[in-house]
DNA sequence: TCATCCCTGTGG
DNA sequence: CCACAGGGATGA
């Protein structure tokens, strides 16, 4: 997402921030506008704006998307960053996203999925709660969400309630090598759409990783791997999906 | 470490 | 109608 709007925004001048939603607050007070947009970027799932002495910070939570386009869209707009050539526009129906504007940014956030992973094994061993719980516990590693999580246990052939501190070499091995290749080919699809009116790219791209999943909302479908109807159980307060025979 | 809550929309 | 939804802060 961010990827798709960094040419719309990055050196461009934020002229305007109009807050449609009274939860998100007044964010402008601090900025004098317009400002440039140093730079885009991202930190777990985070969306972050470089205003130079101050960053803007948004996270989409269950429902957010950042559509960029030059008219108002249809749903619920929260927030619009207007620039000269067109609009950022924060679309969020249940209103779970948050924005703020800050001079530092800070969250409790671990490593990054997509860096060098050698820390884990270590990070494994001192944890002892379902492994899911921990892929998906922000401050172990960032950026993880419910999806990927099952997706990722699905190819390391690992059951999510196994605890963290459980795992053999090779599946700590299995698990290292899953994570950015589930991310990356999901990034490579445009990530998950699982239905109309769900996640969408910043033009309104669908996200065909929803083809590619192998259990995630697959609950009583056969497994592609071996044919066992796929499980859904609750962990976390999450719906959790998993194949009983090949994740052990 | 957990359930609960924040919100609203959708699908069964 | 109720269950559930891609997340995370909070308080027990």
């Amino acid at each position: 997402m961010v990827r798709g709007l960094r040419p719309h925004v990055e050196g461009e001048g934020l002229r305007a921030i109009e807050v449609y939603d009274p939860k998100l607050g007044d964010l402008d007070g601090a900025l004098h506008l317009p400002v440039p947009v140093k730079a885009i970027s991202r930190r777990g799932k985070y969306v972050l704006f470089d205003l130079g002495v101050r960053t803007l910070v948004l996270h989409l939570r269950m429902s957010g998307r950042l559509v960029w386009a030059k008219r108002k869209p249809g749903g619920r707009v929260r927030l619009v960053l207007r620039f000269p050539e067109g609009g950022v526009y924060f679309v969020d129906p249940r209103r779970l996203g948050t924005a703020e504007v800050v001079s530092e940014f800070t969250a409790d956030l671990g490593p990054e999925p997509l860096g060098d992973l050698a820390w884990l094994p270590a990070a494994l061993q001192q944890s002892r709660t379902p492994l899911k719980l921990w892929l998906m516990d922000q401050r172990k590693i960032a950026g993880i969400g419910n999806i990927y999580a099952a997706e990722i246990l699905f190819r390391s052939g690992i059951a999510p309630v196994r605890r963290a501190d459980s795992l053999t070499r090779g599946e700590v091995r299995k698990l290292q090598k899953a994570i950015p290749a589930v991310l990356e080919e999901a990034i490579a699809c445009c990530g998950t759409t699982l239905t109309d009116g769900q996640y969408r790219g910043p033009q309104g791209e669908i996200g065909v990783f929803a083809c590619e999943l192998a259990v995630y909302g697959r609950d009583g479908e056969p497994c592609r791997q071996c044919g066992t109807p796929i499980r859904r159980t609750v962990l976390g307060g999450r719906g959790t999906f998993f194949c009983p025979r090949c994740q052990r």
